[in-house]
DNA sequence: ATGACGATTTACT
DNA sequence: GTAAATCGTCATA
């Protein structure tokens, strides 16, 4: 298998657990085609730097709990390598990676990105009206700064992540990172799921700059 | 038809 | 530290 294609359906066809932590050190790639000229074509990209896990029907913080199947989320209910797209607090969007088979509605959100191409265009996508300066680490910090950043919304909803098409994740290690090299914490804005606000279900890689800042 | 609520980010006291 | 921004989505009726 080529060393920079795109990570195959088998890939995603595992635990969330378990993908969340093979996500990271693989790249995000975004393909922005030009109105004008189709043909002309930007790649976006960026190092997955911080994943989390959503595991399903018995998961409070997920937007399947309880086996919920809406328009919203009908694509988590589909086959693992898709990406679930979603729009939130009125004004952001966050994108997942889906896993495992169909009607096992399980993901992996992807939290932050460590920018390796396209990265003007990055800070354009993100320097909206007064904006202004912005850091490198800063430009892929958040789920939502991501899909601000790499022009990612509801319409790629569904989107094939195994097609080198619009957005996919290529191979860019081949194994899993050293244990010590992940850092495991409760995820992030689960604040009334019960056991499930506090259970270890975000990965991150150790001393990476570009994740999500906490305040502590 | 209505109301409550976000898998967040940013700005401000 | 706290709060505002801002609207699609979903449960209830």
């Amino acid at each position: 298998m080529d060393k920079l294609s795109p990570l195959p359906r088998s890939f995603y066809h595992r635990d969330p657990v378990t993908v969340a932590r093979a996500l990271l050190g693989q790249t995000l790639v975004r393909i922005i085609e030009h109105k004008r000229q189709p043909t002309r074509v930007t790649r976006l990209a960026g190092i997955i730097v911080e994943t989390e896990a959503y595991l399903g029907l018995p998961d409070r913080a997920a937007h399947t709990y309880n086996g919920r199947r809406t328009p919203r989320n009908q694509t988590m209910w589909g086959d693992g390598g898709h990406a679930y797209v979603y729009f939130t607090y009125g004004m952001h969007h966050c994108v997942n990676a889906v896993v495992s088979q169909p009607d096992d509605p399980v993901a992996v959100l992807i939290r932050a990105l460590q920018p390796t191409e396209g990265i003007d265009l990055m800070f354009q996508h993100r320097n909206t009206g007064k904006n202004r300066a912005q850091k490198q680490t800063q430009l892929c910090a958040g789920p939502a700064r991501l899909c601000q950043a790499l022009q990612i919304d509801r319409t790629l909803d569904g989107t094939d992540l195994t097609q080198t098409h619009t957005l996919y994740i290529e191979r860019t290690r081949p194994r899993t990172l050293p244990k010590n090299q992940i850092i495991v914490t409760p995820r992030i804005g689960i604040p009334n799921a019960a056991d499930w606000t506090a259970k270890p279900l975000r990965f991150y890689i150790r001393n990476n700059p570009h994740v999500t800042p906490t305040h502590a």
